[in-house]
DNA sequence: TAAAAAAATTAGTCTAGCCTAAAAATATAT
DNA sequence: ATATATTTTTAGGCTAGACTAATTTTTTTA
């Protein structure tokens, strides 16, 4: 049996290493979670027991595939319940968090499958952030800046966030289009600026400009 | 802020006390909670600080008004939960305890009181149970057999659970008709049989008939 | 590449809730 | 009315999760 607690640090080293599988620091977790580093190395040990996390001392922690898989149905639940007041409660976009928060750790799998159902099976919370079905499988990805995305994950460029003629004019000189595809090379950590490759071009786009191009992902 | 325990506890003392504020015993207690009647009595002088329960060693405890009233909420989210589960859901009424007894803990006030109005006001769970209202108060009493009663309650009968023709000529014979006022004298343990007032004579039912008169209950 | 700084881990406490066993108080039965 | 039985409370432990302070490891910097 899992316990709340286990949940959020499960649930936060997903956010943490951007809905993939990879290694977060346990000062990361601990800043997120508001708690003291040695309370996460305690308890990474605990989940690294379990099964759930993958952990190397000193070099921080990253989700074992079963603990993605539940640290996903935990998302799964928030995001619909956050549907769920929203569209039947009408409770406005920004009160949902903290109830959602709560009702993640309901436990019953039918629960939340006959909920899903209720709602119409939503692939978007109130937010945007997209919601995964039963199985964990995130849907159709919907455009995103290409901002978020991490080093080495490729996009197709779906449209643009801006109409501004200058910033186009500028995407035309950079051979971007829309069905343009782009691979992420790096990111400079100091300016949040990108490195990118545009077909088979190497170029660098500055951090507003990333956030104002959406791409579709692609594996 | 009230833990999750702490609201078990407080429930369990309502219920236990037949939704009024009664004295209950230590051993009562932990016999419904599964727990050791130590811990309940640590948890007492817990909830005594808290001015939850009013306490008196060796003579069992009882809710204070604020404990009441916190207990009367809970219940309110524990059966609005149960009417959202089966009529929303699609839940059968037998799956929907133990969901509700998860939910019942969620904290937020606005979120029972729109689910409340997006249920349209329930005033009973898919058990019959009547709902409280927002400020506690339980509606209109419905039906409930005799059975139900405890010692010294009255009531008013409405109607009865069978119409077998030899139930009502007994019934006949007790000058028992609807409308009629009966009063509980006494409830004996072993058969769990009734000692009653009719109008103005006392008489005894046993069980299964008082199972089977449905009476609305009085002040 | 060695010293200093930063990050992570370990050791030792604390609280909430639970437990068992022993002691104290109350209730029952002769 | 006193001995016995039952119930309740107290005392002392245990686990989950968090904390502080001390130690160890890694990273950075000169």
């Amino acid at each position: 049996m899992i316990t709340l607690a286990e949940e959020n640090y499960l649930k936060t080293v997903l956010k943490l290493s951007n809905n993939n599988i990879k290694s977060v620091s346990t000062s990361s977790i601990a800043q997120e979670l508001k708690t003291k580093s040695s309370s996460v190395t305690e308890m990474i040990k605990k989940l690294t027991k379990k099964g759930l996390i993958e952990y190397q001392p000193y070099f921080g922690a990253k989700l074992s595939k079963t603990g993605y898989s539940t640290a996903i149905q935990v998302i799964r639940k928030h995001r619909l319940w956050e549907v769920f007041l929203v569209t039947k409660l009408n409770f406005q976009w920004d009160e949902v968090h903290e109830i959602a928060e709560q009702l993640e750790h309901v436990k019953s799998k039918k629960l939340i499958d006959s909920l899903d159902l209720f709602l119409g099976f939503p692939q978007q919370d109130p937010h945007g952030e997209p919601i995964p079905d039963k199985n964990g499988i995130f849907p159709e990805q919907f455009s995103t800046p290409i901002f978020d995305l991490n080093e080495n994950e490729k996009g197709v460029i779906v449209g643009v966030a801006q109409d501004n003629p200058q910033f186009l004019k500028y995407l035309d000189s950079l051979k971007i289009k829309i069905g343009t595809k782009i691979t992420v090379l790096s990111k400079i950590e100091f300016d949040n600026s990108l490195n990118i490759k545009i077909e088979h071009e190497i170029t660098h786009i500055s951090s507003e400009v990333a956030k104002n191009i959406l791409i579709k992902q692609r594996k």
